[in-house]
DNA sequence: TTCCAGGCTATGT
DNA sequence: ACATAGCATGGA
């Protein structure tokens, strides 16, 4: 157990598995930043979390501790994962710079929309549209809730031609009004590869964003999505053998199994850091 | 100005 | 089954 819940502030004490900078800005979630304070903060579903960076631990206060725990993966050893993924010793060598990076267990509803906007965009527009779309979410103390189904399915296409989404608004209305009758729930009962060819039968979602929602809304954690950062991280280090993006794909999963998402995550983060100086 | 960003759809072969 | 043009928008 790396944490311990105390008067609703659940207190986080490996700070080596978990690291608010690394597991936010490594790119599987959109709705964060840092706070006035100096804090990084989070908002999933309708639910917000701030963290709280001290000596020994961190403090991660929100309205929902409970929400939280799952969502941070707080009872999973991400350590363990690490020395079975450090094997890789190329992998092992990109670890240290994302070594407390966690796959958060996102809300499926919200990772769809959030990745049909992501495709072929960058990560600052992507926050910048996802900030506009959930403006017609519920105000909660200080932000917005993520917007329900409903909500997104009765917004006319006009809303979402006002988002800046470019030619994705299309892709959102026609999920929207897809997902409308649909129950996530009775989904996530079905079988890895169904969930993939019901994601890949919505408007505006491929093979790279169902990957994505499986990994981050669905929880599963054998997904290695590619996209150009991953494409550019297997060219420069792994191989210069020319392969489709399909074909890295299964070449990563088929060498990390079942923690290759989190793999993904360490090798995102260590090509985006690199070459993005903030 | 041209290129690129967590790619997908439509339309060829 | 595989290859590629076109796609909206904004920043470098």
């Amino acid at each position: 157990m790396i944490y311990k819940l105390e008067n609703d502030i659940i207190k986080v004490f490996d700070k080596t598995q978990f690291n608010p900078k690394h597991i936010l800005e490594c790119g599987q979630v959109f709705r964060f930043g840092i706070d006035k304070n100096g804090n990084y903060f989070v908002i999933s579903k309708d639910n917000k979390a701030t963290i709280i960076e001290k000596d020994d631990c961190c403090e991660i206060i929100s309205n929902n501790p409970d929400y939280f725990v799952n969502y941070f993966d707080l009872n999973t050893d991400y350590n363990e994962i690490k020395t079975t993924l450090s094997k890789n010793v190329t992998l092992s060598k990109m670890i240290p710079f994302g070594e407390g990076i966690r796959i958060l267990n996102g809300d499926a509803h919200e990772m769809i929309f959030s990745y049909i906007i992501s495709q072929n965009n960058n990560i600052k527009r992507i926050q910048k549209i996802i900030d506009k779309l959930c403006e017609i979410g519920i105000k909660k103390d200080g932000f917005n809730a993520f917007p329900t189904i409903d909500e997104l399915a009765n917004a006319p296409i006009e809303f979402y031609q006002s988002l800046g989404a470019g030619y994705r608004d299309k892709f959102l209305k026609q999920t929207a009004d897809a997902l409308k009758n649909i129950n996530l729930e009775e989904i996530k009962q079905k079988s890895t590869d169904e969930i993939y060819n019901f994601l890949i039968s919505l408007q505006g979602i491929g093979p790279k964003v169902a990957s994505c929602i499986l990994l981050f809304g669905f929880q599963k954690k054998d997904k290695f999505p590619v996209d150009t950062w991953i494409e550019q991280v297997y060219y420069n280090h792994f191989s210069n053998k020319k392969m489709s993006r399909p074909e890295i794909q299964k070449y990563f999963e088929n060498e990390f199994k079942e923690y290759s998402g989190i793999a993904q995550q360490y090798l995102f983060y260590f090509e985006r850091e690199r070459k993005t100086k903030e």
